[in-house]
DNA sequence: CATGAATGAGACTTCATTCAT
DNA sequence: CATGAATGAAGTCTCATTCAT
């Protein structure tokens, strides 16, 4: 007798994040290109053709990961949907930003090394990913006109450009201080 | 007239450049392991067997352009090896790089791309390479000493976190005012 | 109430039958080897594995429809079986047979496309399955016979020939007038 | 030294025909889906690898052999151009078109198996194909018309089922009477 | 009897590298 | 030094078939 409907659609959901996490793994190792599918199915523990049974290719797989993790950065920002930022939920913010890259340092890393080679995902894939966190962007800027900033646009700027700097630097070198230099940057924004 | 030894090593010399411009070209476009030999051949206008002429490998093509790319990062200390850094020279230094980078956006963001996975090089082959700047690092933790910075080796972390910061957003997009946000940072450094 | 083994029997031969004209479909669409058995599943509405519990493979799937097929075409001629053919009887079977080929354009493209990739089937299975219609041949050289032709079984040849290609030429192209062509051709064995 | 483009292009035509030849036969033998590129690099005696140097992929393959084997057959067409037909001509035309189904056997195999699977190429490209043809075709109906024949049209499409069928039958079957049969078909034409 | 997830052999194709010329 | 044909390992992907449920 088959399973049910749903049973078959909970073993797919498990089945398929239980690939997406191999291949993650792998690529943030080893660079997208240089994994391969077999890598993937072994440390999933699955056969090869499996994967194409939920992805239809491995770009596709790279996608839905990077896709997932998009959702994931932005998840704290829905939460709290009254479209105000306090000084108190921005200090929040950053610090889960960052205990977020720390607890998932390969999405991290395969997230910047996908975004340095365009030629991954087309340039409208791009596009459409980073729509998701636009609301956050607004919100942010916001906050910093709020707050009396001269240039707000600019300050969102630089504070992103800084985190992506901490951020890649801990990506590549495991012992850099993170913590050390985050917390330098909050003193920026929140002391004085 | 056969030519002199020396003729032969000028050519030889100017046709590796050459190719090298070509790799670099196709490399930061598409990335290492996208790139085919028959591209970079292409592109340099030679035969493919040629290149093993001149390169061992493709890793090896790609480890030459890195060399090369190194040395002319640390090119501006090398010339000033009084090994004191006054604070005009520290200034200029910053603007040199930035400059560095605007002109040779392909080779910093095949350096990127490949300081972002690791299995491209040995990590003994980085080590090698990032040996290279260790004078670099040396000589500006001494300037923050001599500046009065509590912290010096802390500070020289966030400037080059910056700097990564900076540069990183440029390569990823070409519309980023790279102008506007290194003058904030040099601000900070020498305005007060 | 549990069903008696007759009704069992009956639902099976008409499961059957609803596989084997998806498989029909789809084999005479994209050709054999092109076709996959999650196509045919699909067209049938039934889950892949199902259709193991009807045939034995897909090659097997295919062997069954064909064979159904010759038996389709030789039918007629079991009905009357005297052994000897009138010549309204020798008119009407040929119309029958176009008829036929009218009506099941995608047997007959299948018929036409395996027999002409014999290795689809082995030699051995090809001959089997052309036995079945060796009565009608010998009915056929002996009517040409009776009705005062020279060489008998050349004229059997010829008519034979030309039957394949009228439909061949039907089978390829729809707009093929084929009701005059047949008609010029029955002219030529039973008006003068 | 490398050798001369000539040289170069002389090779590859050579090869290139090789590999072709050696296809043809596969093809024709296992039918386009059953021939594995494996198949064809044996029996042409290189490594599969090559084939690519030379056809972008086992479509194109396949689409240049029949696109040669389209010319060969308008080929007495061309030499003789005045755009009128001879009884005689058409006579001897009739003559080669069946002393080329003899020799090459595989490539008339190859056509008509592909023919009977549209989706092997696309409804674009056959009628790219037949295209070839219909100078031939006109000039036949344009000599049935002088002929006198009261249908020249349906005369040529009775003159050309009656080959199919001939030719059919005798790709199928090697001990087809294609001979006797032809004869037959030129009496029907050119004895009365 | 029915389901569809899972397998794994094998297909097509790419490409770094070699080598005869 | 220069050429590009040739190799073959390795990669992505497909699909007939099996099997636990």
């Amino acid at each position: 007798m088959p399973r049910t409907r749903q049973q078959y659609e909970e073993l797919r959901r498990e089945k398929m994040q239980h690939i997406m996490d191999a291949a993650l793994e792998i690529f943030s190792t080893k660079g997208f290109h240089a994994s391969t599918i077999a890598d993937i199915a072994q440390k999933a523990g699955v056969a090869k053709g499996l994967i194409y049974n939920y992805f239809k290719s491995k770009e596709d797989l790279l996608y839905q990961i990077i896709s997932r993790f998009f959702e994931a950065i932005v998840e704290k920002f829905d939460e709290n949907n009254n479209g105000v930022l306090t000084s108190e939920e921005m200090r929040l913010y950053i610090n889960d930003i960052f205990g977020k890259v720390v607890k998932n340092r390969s999405s991290w890393k395969l997230y910047f090394s996908v975004m340095l080679q365009p030629n991954v995902f087309s340039r409208e894939i791009i596009e459409k990913l980073e729509h998701k966190y636009m609301p956050m962007v607004t919100m942010m800027i916001e906050y910093f006109r709020r707050a009396g900033y001269p240039n707000p646009e600019m300050e969102y700027q630089i504070l992103h450009t800084i985190s992506d700097g901490i951020v890649i630097n801990y990506l590549v070198n495991e012992n850099f201080p993170l913590e050390e230099i985050k917390n330098e940057l909050l003193r920026r924004y929140f002391d004085q």
